[in-house]
RNA sequence: GGAGAGUUGGCCGAGUGGUCGAAGGCGCACGCCUGGAAAGUGUGUAUACCUCUCAAGGGUAUCGAGGGUUCGAAUCCCUCACUCUCCGCCA
């Protein structure tokens, strides 16, 4: 959520920001700024009237201990017109406020200078490219054909326990999985993130604390019993840490991993965007979180942006990658790079990793703060996240690229946790 | 799941209707003392919003959360959450 006070500082900044994303939101700034002053008013004048009422009982108090109880009385019986205004005026302030958050909530992110300006897929900028891919895929067989010649994953099982979109990894796949997520953890760790096994159910404050409610409710799984929502990614238990906490500046950065399953509805997926691994209901992914000092956020990203880069390149998958245009970006991000697979017989890019920084965006919706060193006023802290990395694609990409005549050949960075070189 | 006890500031802890944003202690910060330190001693030590907007000052709210009683609530009542103890169940 963006703040009133820098609307009304940056106000042409954030307009020219937005229409990168194509949004000219003009009116809706302008009508956020008209409701904080009636808030304002309304604050005055309700603080104005409590003061009174205060003062009033604190007198009525003394005239009773004084003995003058016909003069308390009288006293007592002024009250009653300040005790209306209050209770008009206190439910004024909190619609007031209701009414001025629920449009803050409907504007994006202000996009970052370096944002390219764009309105599709087509128009983010790919800023590397590593490894052979495009073309050469005739011969290539797809992951779900590789993985039911290996009995890797076994989609069929899945739908009779539960549904389409939740495979069964069996064997060397089951493995293989177990080798990615060992594989990534063990490489944040040694780059300095904190390793963490948050729940895989968060309450309805985490939720809305990063933003999956109230707007994506339907892209989540809901216990209606216990009121708890299934986790669409570790960013939610992880980033929920935080949430309304006030960290000391020298504590910050804050650096964590976390393997987790991840359950998305998907409500209105279709074609050959599910088929696969494409895209599924329950998928493994290996997140970073990191909150930062708003000075460095910028150096942090890059170096995130390397962190994961280098990972795919260990695992020798060709890849790209992208800094999306205003079109493209999320709604709560300044800026973000997507990480894409080359699947080689699907002749397409498949995203495994989407690395964004947030800004404040994030931590003035959960009042996660800092207190500067010099002790003064707590500020909002930068927060930051990426995959590092989504299994599924990964893992279909990894069948796809490393095929051969004689079986699937493991990257030589997975052999140790997977303790063979070969897939058969 | 049943019964009981509890939840107060960074931490511990007092406070059962008024002058309580809250005693006392610890911690922390700054000063004094000291050659330096410890001890001692003095001062300060929450957050949000409003006013002001440079600062200072002032106002309001916040004693687990929400609602109620009352002129007035940390204190009384109701609902919920959480923690602890005992019983039950259990990987």
């Amino acid at each position: 959520m963006i703040t009133t006070t820098r609307i009304k500082e940056e106000f042409d900044l954030i307009l020219l920001g937005l229409q990168k994303r194509g949004l000219d939101l003009r009116s809706e700034l302008e009508e956020i700024l008209e409701q904080d002053d009636v808030r304002k008013r309304t604050q005055k004048e309700l603080d104005d009237t409590l003061h009174e009422a205060r003062i009033l009982s604190k007198e009525i108090g003394g005239l009773f201990k004084a003995g003058k109880k016909e003069e308390a009385e009288q006293a007592k019986s002024r009250t009653s017109a300040l005790k209306a205004q209050e209770k008009v005026l206190h439910q004024k302030l909190a619609e007031t406020e209701e009414a001025l958050t629920e449009k803050l909530r409907h504007i994006p992110n202000v996009p970052h200078e370096s944002v390219p300006k764009g309105t599709s897929e087509s128009d983010n900028v790919e800023t590397e490219r590593w490894g052979e891919a495009e073309g050469s895929g005739e011969q290539h067989k797809p992951h779900w054909e590789l993985a039911k010649t290996y009995g890797l994953i076994d989609f069929e099982a899945g739908v009779k326990i539960t549904g389409a979109g939740f495979p069964v990894y069996t064997g060397k796949g089951a493995i293989l999985q177990r080798a990615l997520i060992n594989f990534f953890l063990d490489r944040n760790v040694a780059a300095g993130y904190q390793e963490v096994l948050p729940p895989h159910f968060v309450n309805e404050d985490s939720a809305y604390g990063t933003g999956q409610l109230p707007d994506k409710e339907g892209q989540m799984y809901h216990i209606t019993a216990d009121d708890l929502y299934c986790i669409p990614t570790a960013e939610v238990p992880v980033t929920n840490l935080y949430r309304g906490d006030i960290l000391k500046e020298e504590d910050l950065p804050k650096r964590n991993t976390a393997y987790t399953p991840c359950f998305r509805r998907e409500a209105g997926s279709y074609g050959k965007d599910v088929r696969g691994l494409n895209r599924l209901h329950q998928f493994d992914k290996v997140e970073v979180v990191v909150v930062e000092h708003p000075d460095r956020s910028y150096e942090r990203l890059d170096r995130m942006v390397e962190h994961i880069g280098g990972l795919i390149k260990e695992l020798e998958i060709p890849h790209r990658i992208l800094r999306l245009c205003g079109g493209d970006l999320g709604f709560t991000s300044a800026l973000t790079y997507d990480f894409e697979v080359w699947s080689r017989a699907q002749e397409r890019w498949l995203e495994v990793s989407s690395v964004s920084n947030f800004e404040s965006f994030q931590s003035n919706r959960l009042k996660l703060r800092y207190r500067p060193s010099d002790g003064g006023k707590p500020q909002l802290c930068h927060t930051l996240n990426g995959s590092a990395l989504a299994l599924p694609r990964i893992l279909a990409a990894l069948l796809e690229n490393n095929q051969t005549e004689s079986g699937i050949v493991v990257p030589k960075v997975l052999q140790p946790y997977t303790h063979f070189d070969l897939i058969q």
